[in-house]
DNA sequence: ACATGCACTATTGTATACAATTATACAGAA
DNA sequence: TTCTGTATAATTGTATACAATAGTGCATGT
C-alpha cells in the first residue's frame, strides 16, 4: 500500500510501445521541441523511435483527444502547440474544478479517507521540515487524488487527472522550490480542515484559491522562458 | 454560410472507418446497449461492423480517453458506463464551466461573433413560433458553439466540446420538447444580453442556470427510464 | 481431494502489406 | 502568362499476418 503513488491516475501504460510513444511525443510538444503547425509524420516518428506505425498512430489518436495535436483526415497530424496563454486558462479553468471537487469531497468524504488525508499532511509536514523535495511532490501529488476519489465523481475525477498530467512537466520544476511546498502544504491543510469542519464553501474557495497561487507562483519564477 | 453547423466541433471523423466505429461505440454505450463492465472484443465488434481490427483499436483508444471504456493492458476493453449520476455531475461540471465560459466571452467578443450572437436568437425565435424543432436545435448547437470561440481559450473551448457530444444523446430528445426549447432561447436572449452589456458577472450566472435548467427539465421529463 | 505444472486457446500488441486519398509537378491549351 | 488536366509521389487509412501475453483446463503427483 502506498508505494506506487498514481498508477492509477497513469493512462498512458508506460510499457506498451504506443505509451511510450505517446510520453515521448506529449513531452516533446509541451517542452517546446516540436513547434507550433509542425507536421507530425506517422512513419518519420516510427522509425526515431524504432517502432512501426501502428503504435505511433495509436498515440497520435490520444493526442489529438487530450488536444495536442489536429488531425486532418487523409492529410495529416498538426501540432497545435501549448502558449503561456493555454496555460493560464487550464489553471483557470482547473482552479474552478478543483473547488468543486473540495466541495463534493466535504460532503462524501469516506472516514478512511480522512484519516488518510490527515496523514498526508501529517508526512508532508515532516518531509518539508527536511527538505525531502522528492517526497513532497509524491504527497502533493496523492493529496490531490484522495481528493477526487473522495469527490466520489467518476468524472470529475477522470478530468482532473487529465489536467494533473497535462501540467505535470510544468509543475516539476514549480514544486521543486521548498518555499513554495511550504506554503502548498499550509493551504492544503486548510483545505483539510474545513472538509473535517464540513464547511464546503470554505474548502471550495480555499481549493480554487491553492491553484490559483501555484500558478502565481509558477509565474514569478519566470516560467515564460521554460514554455513558449 | 451556415449550412453545416457543429463540423468542426466533431472530431469523430464522420466518413472514415474509426470515426463510424467510435459513434457507433458511444452510442451503445450512451444508450445502455452494453451493459456495465462488459468487455469489448476487438474481432467481434469488428466483424459485427464489417470491419478489421485497426479502426476497433483506434475508436477504442479515443473512447479510453472519453472515460467511457476502461483498457487493461494485454487483457481487454470493459465498458465503464454511464449512471444517472453520472449525468448529473457532468451537467454540474459543464454548468460552471459554460459559466467561465460566458464570462470570459463577455471580455473577449469580437463584434462579428456579437452580432452572430443577436442574428442567432433572433431565428431562434423565428423558428421556434412556428414550431421548427430541428432548426431549433441546430441554433443551439450554434449558440454554444458561438460562445465557446468568443471565450478565446482554445482549451476551454476543447473541454467544453466535448461534453457537447458526451450529452448530445441525452439532449436530442430532450430539446424536441418545444416547451423546453422555448425556455431554452430566453435564457439564451438573456445571457447575450447581459455579454453585450459587458456585465461579465451577470452572463456567468446566467449561463451556469441555464444548463442546470437544461438538466432539471431533462430529468422531470423521465430521463431515468431512458439512461440506466 | 487438492495443488501444481504444462499445453493449448483466446486475445491483445505490433509489424507489414495493400488501398485510397491528397498534394505536386509538369505539359499543353487558351 | 495562366489555367487546367493528368500522371506521379507522398502520406494516411485499412486489412492482415505474426508475436507476445494472459487465461483455461486437464493431467499428474502427492
Amino acid at each position: 500500500m502506498g508505494s506506487e503513488y498514481g498508477s492509477k491516475s497513469d493512462n498512458t501504460d508506460k510499457y506498451s510501445l504506443r505509451g511510450r510513444v505517446f510520453k515521448k511525443i506529449r513531452e516533446d510538444i509541451l517542452s517546446g521541441h516540436y513547434k507550433e503547425s509542425e507536421e507530425l509524420k506517422e512513419v518519420a516518428i516510427g522509425e526515431e523511435l524504432g517502432v512501426s506505425r501502428t503504435p505511433v498512430r495509436e498515440a497520435f489518436r490520444q493526442l489529438e483527444l487530450e488536444g495536442l495535436i489536429k488531425i486532418i483526415p487523409n492529410k495529416g497530424a498538426y501540432v497545435t502547440g501549448i502558449t503561456p496563454k493555454d496555460v493560464k486558462d487550464i489553471y483557470m479553468i482547473r482552479s474552478m474544478l478543483e473547488g468543486l471537487c473540495a466541495r463534493w469531497a466535504t460532503v462524501n468524504i469516506s472516514k478512511k479517507k480522512m484519516e488518510e488525508l490527515e496523514e498526508n499532511i501529517y508526512l508532508s509536514d515532516f518531509h518539508a521540515a527536511r527538505g525531502h523535495s522528492e517526497q513532497l511532490t509524491e504527497l502533493d501529488n496523492r493529496f490531490h487524488e484522495i481528493l477526487y476519489e473522495a469527490s466520489d465523481s467518476k468524472f470529475l475525477e477522470h478530468i482532473l487527472r487529465d489536467f494533473h498530467q497535462y501540467l505535470v512537466q510544468v509543475r516539476m520544476k514549480n514544486l521543486a522550490s521548498l518555499e513554495r511546498g511550504r506554503a502548498s502544504n499550509k493551504e492544503h491543510k486548510m483545505i483539510m480542515e474545513a472538509i473535517k469542519e464540513k464547511d464546503a464553501d470554505k474548502a471550495e474557495r480555499l481549493a480554487n484559491e491553492h491553484i490559483i497561487n501555484a500558478y502565481q507562483n509558477m509565474k514569478n519564477n519566470g516560467f515564460e522562458e521554460t514554455i513558449e
